[in-house]
DNA sequence: GCTGCCGGGAC
DNA sequence: GTCCCGGCAGC
């Protein structure tokens, strides 16, 4: 197991999962900080980690209550409410209240934060005046509105930063922290799942808590114990937002082999080494950039033996998408250079002779853009 | 050898 | 950003 671990993340493009956005170094904060959403926790975890230490954090050892947190003793027996200061009935172990704490301060901040955080994004992602519609969409596949597509912070689910100071979530914690969809934040065709990105593996939960349990368990070989994560863990897995809709479609035609019954993806994120069904689905615009016809395109084009040159579209291709993704399940041997495709390409329509009628993309020596394959 | 195009350099 | 080209690899 440990040789097929992935590398130890770094910092930087091209590592960090999207939702890591603390850790990229490049633009602080202000979009990552807030988000008692999940695995912003990768970034926000990390943060915390420094913020933490300047809060008065209560330790057992400070407080002389040898025992009350996990790892004290040996984390063994169940935690047992304290007999002397008023607990609530339904308070939850250690470890989540210790949670909770993370999560208040979390709180804090994005509060300190808020309105750059829910200003300036919202304001971003409104669409632009000129903008047509298809192509916003394009730009901005299920609400996300990245600004680059390489990040893949969701912001629908970004956003969810809570405006009031709810009582702790009776459930887990986690999900206020690690982004488990808060209901009243997502459209209702939205549903967030998280998938491991470890090697072979393409585990996806529907919760960023078991999502780390399973890494730290399955892949880290760790204690289930949050409190004992270094937040390593959130390098590992992604999250997904998939339309029902989609996912039905794609839950339904779930089969090994069927990378190609993938549907416009919903988020630009991952590229998987290895064909994932579902990831296919998610796959960001399977389009390419836009197969404009340069402005020299020509009338002549339709010299061409394969008729006018409409550009056909492009069949949806497995990985056409580069994104920002933490490498860790490795390239696999992926051929870096794609096959060479059939269609005749500029220089072979129209000859040297003719370059002028070339693609701006064949006479740079790039990837056709008027014949694609 | 021809071709497509990646990677990288110059501007 | 545009433009160009060396050089690799598929045919």
């Amino acid at each position: 197991m440990e040789a097929e671990r992935p590398p130890v993340p770094v910092p930087g493009c091209g590592r960090p999962p999207p939702r890591a956005a603390g850790r990229d170094p490049a633009p602080p904060p202000p979009l990552s900080l807030p988000l008692p959403q999940g695995p912003a926790v990768g970034g926000g975890f990390a943060g915390l980690e420094f913020a933490l230490p300047q809060e008065p954090e209560p330790r057992a050892a400070d407080l002389g209550v040898p025992g009350t947190w996990a790892g004290a003793g040996g984390a063994a027996g169940p935690p047992t409410p304290s007999a002397h200061i008023p607990v609530p009935a339904q308070r939850d172990p250690p470890g989540k209240s210790r949670l909770d704490e993370v999560m208040a301060a979390a709180a804090l901040t994005s509060l300190s934060t808020s309105t750059l955080l829910l200003g300036a994004p919202a304001a971003a992602c409104s669409p632009e005046p000129g903008l047509e519609p298809w192509k916003e969409a394009l730009v901005r596949p299920l609400g996300s509105c990245g600004s680059s597509g390489d990040w893949g912070w969701d912001l629908a689910s970004d956003r969810s930063s809570p405006s009031i100071p709810s009582p702790p979530l009776p459930s887990e914690a986690a999900h206020f922290l690690f982004g488990e969809p808060a209901p009243k934040k997502r459209k209702s065709s939205v549903r967030v799942l998280f998938q491991c990105l470890w090697k072979r593996c393409g585990k996806v939960l529907s919760t960023a808590s078991g999502m780390q349990r399973h890494i730290r368990l399955v892949h880290l070989g760790r204690q289930a114990e949050p409190e004992q994560s270094d937040g390593e863990e959130d390098f590992y897995y992604t999250e997904l937002d998939v339309g029902m809709d989609v996912l039905a479609d794609g839950l339904s035609g779930l089969s090994p082999a069927s990378p190609a019954a993938s549907v416009p993806p919903a988020s630009p994120r991952l590229e998987l080494p290895e064909p994932r069904t579902l990831s296919s689905l998610l796959h960001p615009l399977a389009l390419p950039p836009v197969p404009v016809l340069s402005p020299v395109a020509p009338r002549h084009a339709c010299v061409s033996s394969q008729g006018c040159l409409a550009p056909t579209r492009p069949e949806p291709q497995p990985t056409t998408v580069r994104t920002c993704v933490p490498t860790p399940p490795s390239r696999l041997g992926a051929s870096p250079r794609k096959p060479r495709g059939d269609a005749k390409k500029c220089r072979k329509v129209y000859g040297m002779d003719h370059r002028h009628l070339w693609c701006t993309a064949c006479r740079w020596k790039k990837a056709c853009q008027r014949f694609l394959d």
